[in-house]
DNA sequence: CATGAATGAGTCTTCATTCAT
DNA sequence: GATGAATGAAGACTCATTCAT
């Protein structure tokens, strides 16, 4: 384990049902605090006051403010890289059509589930811990991805790592501006349809033309 | 001016050459301690010691340390928007595939034009004042894409608006993730390909089939 | 309670025995360092310092420099507004000689307590916070003469607040000037004689010439 | 001249028109910034600027931020010391009661030609320099009303300073409350009325009773 | 184990003053 | 003489972290 990870790990597992209870309280009070206040103003204080704790027992199942906020994204993270791995799992051999829809509508399932932490957790993904760890869940989804592309039915793919780091991109994309836009409830139907569209388009591309490159507009542009 | 514009704009414009050459400094400098010591240690003290000045003459030129990263932040985001909307003007009338070129060639090329300072403003963006900037700019983007979609030679769409917005949003989804991986030299090439491949496929799918909901493979295609 | 009383409220009362010390000696330090140094000198840092604890421990207990300020001016303010309350009570119904002499008394004995807090404590109470203080604090204090006027045996006023006003005004004047003077306690007694001569004059006037106009040398304008 | 008041003293006398412009603007300009802004807050910069000038120019006539306030409060007590000194000396060889209300006349004139003026400077006068400068006037005034007091014609007093020093000390107590207090418009005429019944009170007491000591209650009480 | 008072390094920001233009 | 950009010491205040109770 390195350094950096080091600091960042949360200090014991919380094996007794009242240290659960307390971190799970401290989960929920630092997404709270996150929104209302903003990255820069989510302290220890403000988070084991929110958690109805004290400061000191907020260090006692972390090391660090970080740890915590971390843990915080890992689990946020965990979430939709573990749904994405099942719905991969699940449709390995299919039509790619059909596996874009089903990535798509269980990505937004797991993103949407609470649009106000997603949106709080932007910011702490920036951070220097947030980054690393981002990294790794990406790493994870789109090898599972690249996996059930590799077995579609009906199409073939060359490189299915980097079409798999642009779908997921092409989806995270749009899904981030969403989340800053007004209240998805009611424009997500249609959103997540063109999601839908958006990266079926995409792969149905490598299902009869492995030779895309002369087809477009690069070549003579 | 709103209350939290007023708080964010400069102070005063340099209209000396010595000025100038501080309010340069400060940006230059701003951009290399966000890169290197990331948001939450990117203080005043430090952009000015890496700027050669005094906080003073930071202070002169900006009212308070966010006024000054978000004035970065907008300089950067300026100059995407300014790209994105000149192409747009220039591509009226063309070919949808023509269009996906050189829309993604020339927003790749601003983005990318210093990866380290698209890289660090990310965090920037996720700030309570960059959050508004970062909105404002792309609706500037999205409306510009939106009147060159609706010229288009060989498509129809039916909401040029929310396509515009999936594909800024599918562009800056990948280019993302690209930025926080290797040096983007290396693959820069094949992922500005992909990229264009992407785009292109999305909006083929409104060429021939403005109905596509029956498209899609929730039906039985 | 309004946001500018809220700004000054002390943050939380000292519960231990030992948070009770720190606000002591805090107390202690601020008039030590008001009078050694003036008020643009009495920083945070130096009364933290002359209190032997930490500017956080400050902090914890006044959420800013003013509220502690405000606080020993209180204290100061409330000593005398008591002590003044207190003999107001005893006098109901005395003759006017004998309301002045005692109130004169206490009056100084509660300022000249502690003469040095006392001087210090003028520029405090010339600040935003410190003007409103002084002028409930005198509120209290011109109701509670204004009663015991309207008691008295031997005269009738026919406005005692502007009498009690006026009454007060005279003492307080001559004990900053003597304050800012020598040390008082030479002339000490010599001055509290004069000033109850002063007050009891002041009254006697109102003992059998309520029509005390045409006596004065305005004469008939 | 000591060194504190060479810090204190203006640079250079303004000999030509400009400079006495400049200067006059300085003053006004200062008095208003403290009225609005309050001392701390009454910087040289925002002086400078309400002023017209440069800060350049305020240093060209005024060492430092301190002098040029010491300055403004000087003209402000000069004022009230030149005329409580012309009103004594007109007031020679008179009756006390005459004395008393020509006294609180010109007292009360030249205190309240600016009220706001008057109010503001209080804080001024609290400060190191101020309260130096108070008391040099204090003394030049107190020694006119003593002079004035030793050739009353109806009246013998022991010890005139003290009578003098106590007089001025109780025009100036209830004063400085009623500047504290609402507009004194409206009041003004009942508050000078009240004020000359005071003085002239206390000096009466000095007439036929100059053994006061039996008379005040501190005998029986 | 829980608590929360104490700590003090580190932030942002202001402002008197200087001095090159 | 006038100007105002530059300076940096100094102030108020925050907050992660520790540790005695």
């Amino acid at each position: 384990m390195s350094t950096v990870a080091a600091l960042l790990t949360p200090r014991k597992s919380p094996v007794q049902a009242r240290s659960a209870v307390t971190v799970g309280a401290l989960h929920t009070a630092a997404i709270q605090v996150l929104v209302r206040e903003g990255l820069s103003r989510c302290t220890t204080t403000r988070i084991a006051e929110r958690a109805g704790t004290s400061i000191g027992s907020l260090y006692q199942y972390y090391p660090n403010r970080d740890a915590l906020l971390v843990a915080v994204l890992e689990r946020h993270l965990t979430g939709i890289s573990t749904a994405v791995e099942q719905v991969c799992r699940e449709q390995r051999g299919r039509r790619i059509d059909v596996m874009a829809a089903a990535l798509v509508r269980r990505f937004l399932a797991a993103k949407l589930r609470d649009p106000e932490e997603a949106k709080a957790l932007y910011a702490v993904a920036e951070e220097r811990g947030g980054v690393l760890l981002a990294a790794r869940m990406r790493e994870r989804t789109v090898a599972a991805v690249a996996a059930m592309l590799g077995s579609a039915s009906d199409a073939r793919f060359d490189d299915v790592c980097l079409v798999a780091t642009m779908a997921l991109g092409a989806m995270f994309g749009p899904t981030q501006t969403m989340l800053r836009g007004a209240a998805p409830s009611e424009s997500g139907a249609c959103f997540e349809r063109e999601l839908v569209l958006l990266v079926t388009a995409y792969w149905r591309a490598y299902q009869s033309a492995p030779d895309r490159v002369g087809d477009t507009p690069t070549g003579t542009a």
